[in-house]
DNA sequence: TTCGTTGCAAAAGGTTTGCATACCA
DNA sequence: TGGTATGCAAACCTTTTGCAACGAA
């Protein structure tokens, strides 16, 4: 009977030079982010981290709970620390990545109504919300991403 | 943006062989299905139909508004072929695929009601419902892991 | 010392693109 | 005929894994 599971059978956490930076860089960074910025994140800041690190350090803080993570259009994955109690849903801006908790009672329990009437079980819901944070929509901060303003001139 | 059904600015389309197999076998599949299954599916029915091509058409279907698409944990695309009056949300089974259009309404309010609580602008939301359908219910050896809460804590 | 952690390189998995050719309109 | 669609291979991108060396406890 290998018990070995519980108490403290889970590695114990290891608070390595690496670790810390990931974490710190994380918390440094206004609202979601890929792993990929992170990793250029920490080079910038003079930190010296793999990329596989950076991964690995993300997704064991999101097997234990201690950042969210949304899904971009191409799949990217985008991390965010977990804030004190432990809220699900953001309003995310599509163009600075700050984000906004909201409350999501209401689609919780839609989705709790919606698995009751379709009979499905073990019904899980992902709920991502975008759009255009007050300070980015005045102006044009243009960082980069496509513009569809260059299609062919109407008439 | 419309595209398709005036040669101006887009191409116009052209029914081709391989067009209308993708489109068939997207029609013949009971769920969301991936390129790569739909691929597998032409082969398998004895259209020769390239990935690249299958990937295409998907994407077009897509930009014309006549596939919806939800991804998969692991970023992958699923298609299916809109149905007649445009409903864009669904309830998928996460074994078989098969997909069950629900009322999504009491979201479309809750979703504009953040938008307007937080002064964000061009909200757009994503409403991804998954689960086990009736019939891959029964036989599911799943031992369910709810052991995630063994990790050590972090400081 | 122990054994979890790191990092490089390479693989994996899905999607897109370059370019010459086939084919619809 | 003209120009779009196709298809193969290779590129791309993000994420994961193998394995030897490192370092926290």
């Amino acid at each position: 009977m290998q018990d070995s599971s519980v108490g403290q059978s889970s590695p114990a956490w290891r608070t390595t030079r690496q670790r810390l930076a990931v974490m710190g860089a994380l918390h440094d960074c206004p609202g979601f982010t890929s792993a990929r910025e992170l990793h250029a994140a920490l080079e910038a800041g003079g930190a010296t981290v793999g990329l596989t690190t950076v991964y690995r350090t993300l997704r064991t803080l999101e097997r234990t709970g201690h950042v969210d993570v949304v899904r971009e259009k191409t799949g990217e994955r985008l991390y965010r620390p977990r804030p004190t109690d432990g809220h699900r849903h953001y309003l995310v801006c599509r163009l600075c990545g700050v984000s906004h908790p909201v409350d999501a009672d209401a689609v919780e329990r839609w989705a709790d109504g919606v698995a009751a009437a379709t009979g499905f079980a073990e019904v899980e819901h992902t709920v991502e919300l975008t759009g255009i944070c007050d300070h980015c929509r005045p102006v044009e901060p243009d960082p980069g991403p496509p513009v569809w303003e260059r299609e062919a001139p109407i008439h």
